[in-house]
DNA sequence: GTCGCGAAGTTATATGCTATTACATTAGGG
DNA sequence: CCCTAATGTAATAGCATATAACTTCGCGAC
């Protein structure tokens, strides 16, 4: 019964590379489960090694979950910047929008593990965990594509933000579905997006004559 | 080592309101740590009977969680009410949008329990957990103050919660801390809350052209 | 009143997961 | 070439869920 990943070939006793396997293993089986679905006793056996295996890497079960969120964020990171890269009609920031309810539906799990856990709640201020959200954050403002206008842009980009992490877990309560639906999930995240742009294109607006009137 | 909750005086063998004690105990739990603070063995020592007493009461655990998140539904829904009924300048939306927002800070862990776990997105359609969501949310078409305008007030209903879940979560997340804060959750709230009427006084003026236009 | 049945609680135990300790194996630099 | 650090294993302790078999008590039928 061996490992159906990769092992460093013609060695039985050390995996090779059981830190990353861990994690890419312990991602798939939070995809659905969520944080609870991870076991290191069943991720061992899975990867074809000890239970205590994994505790060479990996201080205790925590340690994991962190590392497996981070890696979680990396991904959510690459899935954003690529969706917001796809040329289109469409604006960046309706990618971007579209992008982080796709994911938070399709691989609830992870998340869950990244936006609702105590994981990263209890993250420290300058935690790598921490500075993660604050990256992804990075790419919502980037997503405007604004100038910035004092401290509005941040301002709308957080609102966007949260409307988007409502509307994802909304609709995981099921409340788009069944006959009391009154929208589709995908029209409310548009509905958020353009208000968004509303809102900016009047604050630069706004930026604009202070500035004339000031000159 | 009697429970501090009150038993059947004079009795040391039967409990007597072993179930309630539990949901009351299990809630006090899981206020910080969220569902995995929840331990049938924790709680049924702290209440002073054996570890496979609660089994007469709950099937598992998760059926004990079930029960646990229908009661701070129950909490949750009575503290919404209390909020709309307090007498004051501020509208009843606005009440119920920073009563939400103090109760998802404040009992994060429950809220979490409520809105951010397997227990209530894997809960069938007909259960009383689903049903427990829908009744929460039509307290947020009441706070709405609004008549019917075709299915723009439950759109806006949805909205308005889905923008109140997420501020709760950036929150969690210690996106409002820091010196990146460019504003405070209360702000964005009442920001959101005051956009909702703002779009139904809209809606509601077009209704009344086209009745008008109608007639 | 008391008999007996069912609800609720107890002890004992099986199973599964986390985590630690002590020991084994391998890779790779000095 | 050897020895050390990294990595893995076996054995085991401790805690939580859950079940089985036995015990106690309240309460309604008679």
């Amino acid at each position: 019964m061996r490992s159906k990943v990769a092992r460093k070939p013609g060695n039985t006793y050390h995996h090779g590379d059981l830190r990353d396997a861990l994690i890419k293993a312990a991602l798939h089986e939070a995809e659905q489960g969520g944080a609870e679905a991870i076991s290191i006793k069943a991720l061992a056996k899975q990867l074809g090694v000890s239970q205590p295996a994994p505790y060479r890497h990996f201080a205790d079960r925590e340690a994991l979950l962190a590392a497996v969120t981070a890696e979680a964020f990396r991904q959510f990171s690459a899935m954003l910047r690529e969706a917001m890269a796809k040329a289109s009609k469409q604006s960046r920031l309706s990618h971007l929008a579209q992008a982080t309810l796709d994911f938070g539906l399709r691989r609830n799990g992870i998340y869950r593990l990244m936006f609702a856990s105590r994981t990263v709640s209890c993250a420290a201020k300058g935690s790598e965990l921490h500075e993660a959200t604050r990256e992804t954050f990075e790419l919502v403002i980037e997503a405007l594509e604004a100038p910035a206008v004092g401290y509005l842009r941040e301002r709308q980009a957080l609102k966007i933000w949260a409307a988007l992490h409502g509307v994802v877990m909304l609709a995981e309560q099921g409340m788009f579905t069944g006959e009391a639906a009154h929208a589709t999930r995908e029209e409310l995240v548009e509905d958020f997006v353009n208000e968004t742009k509303a809102a900016l294109a009047v604050a630069i607006k706004d930026a604009r004559r202070q500035k004339k009137a000031g000159a």
